[in-house]
DNA sequence: CTGTTAGCGCGTTCAG
DNA sequence: CTGAACGCGCTAACAG
């Protein structure tokens, strides 16, 4: 509990002036003699500079804040272990604020960021508005935005219209016509329109016989199991979830009237969390790395503080996992092996 | 992209000092005819105090540190939700740091937090070493561990042992008598030793004719997995995994099989994530609210700024979630209804 | 290469 | 109740 050391103890101590002692913190043009008086120094006093004292000088704080929907969630889990691992060894440190899902706390959190001291600010948005942009507009500070995208601002995000059309893609070969799509609300882009839109694009161009129904659900487990009845309903050969949850909740409710998926009818989702794994039978679904997007986004938030050429390429792989919840129509032969690991990971 | 402005600014717009500005914007001994001048001038400049000034004088940052072991996972989001919870209201932000599950890079992120000007700082521990109490020692800084305890230090934890009894008592009161526990090894003091001992008191105590057999297993799913094979050969009547994560694996083995579940075996948890009420059956399992334990740490936190007497009240409830895993022995008739919403949320 | 001199923006005495 | 003056701990500009 000793009194705290400053620069100007370790001075003393090394018998030189505190601006040695600081250029030994900094650029260093220090001779080697006193470079080592000042380092034993340091070491003897245990001395580790003030932060909030050079903060005021050089007007860097080294922080990132960051805006979270909300923090219970697994894939924002992963994008801040993405983010972490980019920011960490380049010295920076991150200072979180959670929105609970709301637009106007959301941009409260980064009004409060911006007069922080921060030096830039991610924001996982749940929607951008014209407050989102013009606050961006009113401040220096760089923000970059994931999950969703709008003109003239920074963001990273996964592709979501790639990711439908990859689900379109494979259900239609493997054989099949007819599809619920199971999905969010329009006033989401990315998940509500674009994922949906890329799936219906890829599932039934160019061919007459394909049909796409819509289902509207909400984000959770809960909801999309209210709904599934109404999914049920349409008897389409293959229920498409906006979400592994959607899917999830579908799932379950089918398992409880004894409808036998994927015999009677075939399930599907997007995003590729674990837990698609170990349900019965396994979820068949496109999967996200949401640690990816967290590192492209530092990173690119990394180049914003040194003004470096932004590279503009965002493309975030996408994974098609296939696991047990889709049939394959175009055999005649059910595939008779037990379930598997596969796609466990 | 206005210049900045300062206290200085707000001054000269109101016709007022700095000082007086700054006592408005402190203890407020002000006369209300110049705290309207201030308060417009404030208004009009857009000011916000210097976060960095600030703390430089006041040496206090209500900052607090968080390290924790990893991101991605479900806990420590929930944890964290608590934590935010509390602190916010309270003008507390929290700066992340993560360990990614190494002691020797929590210790880091200790040392490096105690310099980096925080107030406090919250540990979500991996385990407590002597190198964590010396840190401790070093600093005025208080901390305070999650997960973990050890003596003399300031902790918030969940009560192992009772969630273990928890189990114990129920599956005896099923009617159960052979069981193996799934555990994980002794290193964990928590969950190891604690959770396990717990489960055997309450399962075998005073009945002779009560057994418990142990397998060890790792933390996650495909580690449980793996040691299924093992764990069906303790011939019991209940599987009792010290993870819900440890059940799930040992569940998706026993339907591989075509092992059914309760019918054959009966199988039970400890955590109460969501994914086991989407799992057929449904997993019975010991609930904890880490998100009450982030508010409880944080609230702990918050008394040791303030020097408050702290209550030593440390228990967070648990719940026990009835689900369709497990079998009641003593009946004669199988329960007929199908899996139903229960537990769900 | 080094010490001296100024502030960064704010809070806080200390006279008035 | 108020303003002037000082200093938190550090970095940067300046002479030497």
């Amino acid at each position: 509990m000793e009194q705290k050391k400053t620069i100007k103890d370790v001075a003393e101590l090394a018998g030189v002036s505190k601006s040695t002692v600081s250029r030994y913190l900094n650029h260093g043009y220090i001779s080697l003699e006193k470079q080592e008086r000042v380092r034993r120094a340091i070491e003897k006093t245990g001395f580790q500079s003030n932060f909030f004292a050079r903060r005021l000088k050089t007007k860097e704080s080294k922080l990132i804040g960051i805006v979270l929907p909300r923090m219970d969630s697994v894939t924002v889990g992963k994008l801040l272990a993405g983010i972490g691992r980019v920011l960490e060894p380049a010295g920076y440190q991150g200072i979180l604020l959670v929105s609970q899902l709301s637009v106007s706390k959301e941009l409260e959190n980064i009004r409060n960021l911006q007069q922080q001291g921060v030096d830039g600010i991610l924001v996982d948005s749940v929607g951008i508005t014209r407050e989102h942009i013009r606050l961006g507009r009113e401040s220096a500070l760089p923000i970059l935005y994931t999950g969703q995208k709008h003109e003239g601002v920074h963001y990273v995000k996964l592709d979501d219209r790639a990711a439908g059309r990859m689900m379109g893609a494979y259900l239609r070969q493997m054989g099949h016509c007819r599809a619920v799509f199971a999905g969010v609300s329009e006033r989401d882009t990315a998940v509500g329109i674009d994922r949906k839109q890329g799936f219906i694009e890829a599932f039934t161009e160019g061919r007459r016989n394909a049909r796409v129904d819509f289902v509207e659900t909400g984000f959770d487990f809960l909801s999309a199991y209210n709904q599934a009845e109404e999914v049920r309903r349409c008897q389409a050969t293959v229920v498409v979830g906006a979400t592994d949850n959607i899917s999830l909740g579908i799932l379950r409710y089918f398992h409880e009237r004894g409808i036998k998926v994927p015999e009677e009818i075939s399930v599907a989702g997007f995003g590729g969390y674990e837990v698609g794994a170990v349900v019965y039978p396994a979820l068949t679904t496109v999967a996200f790395d949401y640690e990816l997007v967290g590192m492209k986004a530092a990173r690119y938030m990394l180049d914003l503080l040194q003004n470096k050429p932004v590279e503009e390429c965002m493309d975030v792989p996408l994974f098609f996992v296939e696991r047990e919840s889709v049939r394959n129509l175009t055999k005649a032969c059910e595939p008779e092996q037990p379930a598997s690991m596969n796609g466990m990971t």
